[in-house]
DNA sequence: GTGAAAGCGCTAACAC
DNA sequence: GTGTTAGCGCTTTCAC
C-alpha cells in the first residue's frame, strides 16, 4: 500500500489540498472545525508529508547544518564539545520538526571553504550553526553567508552587529574563577592560554587579569604559559611552570583538556591535587567529572548555546535585522575536588 | 543570480537533460566525448544537483540516519563512542556524496519506535544503521524494517542471517585479553560485566571465561561482578572486589567507561596501579588515553564498523540477500599503562 | 547511445 | 476562509 499523499489526505477530509497544507504548516486562516476534520484524516491515515517535495516546492530545506572543527585532526579531542553543541541543536530541531546534519571539516585544508559552499547549495539547509573555531575565521563564515543561508556564530570571540551570533561571558566568569581561586588563599595564580585560532578562548585570558586585579594580586607575565587547548599542550605548560622554584599554587587553564594535562602533569610529579596544587578548567565537559579528583570547572552552556542557535534559525529570526548581534547565554562556576586552600 | 539546473546544462552542452542526469550520476551509456562535453558545462556554470529535487523524483534521500542511544540518558555518558561512529559513517558519505542525519533516542521511552517511523518516513534516508543498545532490540529493528528501509546493525549482540550488521570479535579479543592478563602473573583476574540490555557486551564475559582457561586458570563467580556500562558502575564493582580480604590483582571491565570507574575506586583506596592493581577496559575511546595511567584496553574499531555499514548502505547491499550477514572487523589490543606484573 | 514527456508531492501566488 | 493552478528540478519510462 503506497503512501498517502495530501490529496489523499484533502478528498478523505473534503477540503483542497492546499486546506491541508495550511495545517501542516499550521498556518493561520483555517476555520477551527475544518483544522479538526483535517487533522482526523491525517491521523487516520498516518499521512506523514514528504520532507523532499515541501524542500523543493519551498526552495529550502528542514534541515539544519552543524559546522565544526573535525576532531579527527587532533591528537586526543575532547568529544564532550562536539557532544554538547550537537545535543541543543537536536534539542531545538526536535520541537521544530527539523533536522540535524553535521559537519566536521577541518579548517586547515584548502577545500573547506569549497565544501562548505557545495555541502549548502546541494542539501539547501535553513541554516548553519558554525562553532568555534571555525565561527571566528571570516574565510569560513564568508563562505557560507555567500550562499545566502542564514548562519549563527557560536562563541565568534568578538561582537558583530553584522552578524547573528551566541556567545558566553567568557571573560567576567573567567574573572570570577579567578577571584575564587584568590579567596582560598592562593597568590602565585597561573594561567595555561588556549588556541589562539580560537578567538572566545582569548578573551579568557583578559577575565584571568580582571579577576586578579580585583582581588589585589599583581599580574606577571612569567605566570602566563600558552597552550593550545590540547591535553598535552595542557601537560607541557605545566611541566614548565610546576618546575620553577617558587611554583603556582593554583593554575587555572582555558579549556577543561588542558587542565586535565595539568593534573596528570602533577601525577607525574607526584604534587597532590588539591591538597599541593589547586586546577580549574574551562567548559565543563562531562571529562571534567570523569577525571579524579573532579575537575573544579566553569560550566560553558553549550547546549542551550546551541539550542538558542538552531532556533533563532528555526524561527527565521535572520531575516529581521534588529535581531542582530551576539545572545550571550551566561556561564557558571562548577567547584569541584581539584582546588582548595592554598597550602602554607 | 540563480542557481545553474539541469537545463542550462543540458543547453550549454547541447544535449538532452536526460544525459546530464546520466553524467551526474555516473551512469553507464554515454559517449565519452559527450560526457566530457557535459562535465565541462558543468564546471563552467558551477552547477551542482538540487538534493531535495533528486530525491523527490527518485523517492529517496541521500541521506544516511544514524540511531544511537541517547546520552543525554545517561550520568556521565563517555561521547566517544559515539563520535566513533559518527566519524566512520561521515568518512563513507563523504565519498558517496551522501549526507548524515544523526539520532539519538531513549528506547526507555514508549514513543521511540514511531518516532523512528516518522523519521524514516519524513526523511526517507538512503538506510539507517543502528547503533547498541538499540541495535539489538527487536522493537527497534522492527520499527525500522517495517517502513522497507535497508538497515544495518552495528554489534547486534548474535548473529542472524535474515539482517545485515557488522559486529567484531568481543569474544576472541576478550579471551586474548584474559590471556595477556594471565602471562603477567595474574591469577585472580576479575571481570566487570556491562548493561544486561547491550547483548554485544554479553559475549565479553565469554571470551574472558575462555581466556581463564586457555591460561589454565579457574573461573570463579565470585570474580565476576556486574555493572552497567556507566563509570559509576564500574566504581561501585571494584570497591565491592578491592573490599575483600583476597583481592583481585586484575580488573578486566567490559567498557572503558566502568575501566576508569576502577582506577577511580583504586585511588580513593590508595591502591596503586599498575603496582599493585592491573586495569584493563574494551572500546578505546579517548578517555582511554586521558586518564592516567593510561587505559589498558581494546581498541574496538567504531570507526571502521560504522563507514562499512555506511557503505554497504550506500552501496545497496541490502538489495542482494546473498550478503545478508555480519561482517567482521577484527578488534586489537592496546596495552599501555594500567596493566603491568602481577604483585608477588 | 540519446531524448521527450510524464510525473514525484509538495508550496506559492493569486483568485474567489 | 478556501480552492485552483503552476511550477520546484530532478528521475523514470519508454521511444528512437
Amino acid at each position: 500500500m503506497p503512501r498517502a499523499t495530501i490529496f489523499d489526505v484533502a478528498k478523505l477530509a473534503g477540503v483542497s489540498i492546499k486546506t491541508v497544507s495550511r495545517v501542516m504548516n499550521r498556518e493561520p486562516n483555517v476555520r477551527a472545525t475544518t483544522r479538526e476534520r483535517v487533522e482526523k484524516a491525517v491521523a487516520e491515515l498516518g499521512y506523514l508529508p514528504d520532507q523532499s517535495a515541501r524542500n523543493l516546492a519551498s526552495r529550502r530545506s528542514h534541515l539544519i547544518g552543524l559546522v565544526y572543527d573535525d576532531p579527527a585532526a587532533y591528537e586526543l579531542p575532547s568529544s564532550g564539545y562536539i557532544i554538547n553543541l550537537q545535543q541543543g541543536a537536536l534539542e531545538a530541531c526536535r520541537s521544530k520538526r527539523s533536522e540535524l546534519l553535521i559537519h566536521p571539516c577541518n579548517f586547515r585544508k584548502k577545500e573547506v571553504a569549497a565544501q562548505l559552499t557545495s555541502l549548502i547549495e546541494e542539501t539547501r539547509p535553513a541554516g548553519i550553526i558554525v562553532a568555534p573555531p571555525l565561527s571566528n575565521m571570516p574565510k569560513i563564515v564568508r563562505a557560507i553567508e555567500s550562499t545566502g543561508t542564514p548562519c549563527v556564530q557560536i562563541s565568534p570571540g568578538k561582537q558583530n552587529g553584522k552578524h547573528l551570533s551566541v556567545a558566553t561571558n567568557d571573560r567576567e566568569i573567567c574573572a570570577e574563577m579567578t577571584r575564587y581561586l584568590a579567596s582560598l588563599g592562593h597568590k602565585r595564580i597561573a594561567f595555561i592560554t588556549g588556541d589562539p585560532d580560537h578567538k572566545a578562548v582569548g578573551n579568557r585570558v583578559l577575565g584571568y587579569q580582571d579577576g586578579l586585579k580585583d582581588s589585589g594580586l599583581k599580574f606577571s607575565d612569567k605566570l602566563v604559559v600558552s597552550g593550545d587547548n590540547s591535553l598535552g599542550s595542557g601537560e607541557a605548560a605545566a611541566k614548565k611552570l610546576l618546575g620553577r622554584k617558587l611554583r603556582p599554587t593554583a593554575i587555572f587553564a582555558a579549556n577543561d583538556d588542558m587542565a586535565v594535562g595539568v593534573m596528570r602533569a602533577a601525577d607525574r610529579l607526584g604534587i597532590k591535587i588539591p591538597e599541593q596544587l589547586s586546577v580549574a578548567g574551562f567548559d565543563d565537559i562531562v571529562l571534567a567529572r570523569q577525571v579524579f579528583p573532579a575537575l573544579t570547572t566553569v560550566k560553558q552552556p553549550l547546549d542551550d548555546m546551541a539550542e538558542l542557535a538552531a532556533t533563532m534559525l528555526l524561527e527565521g529570526e535572520s531575516e529581521d535585522d534588529s535581531t542582530k548581534g551576539t545572545k550571550v547565554v551566561p556561564a557558571e562556576l562548577k567547584v569541584r575536588e581539584s582546588t582548595g586552600p592554598a597550602p602554607d
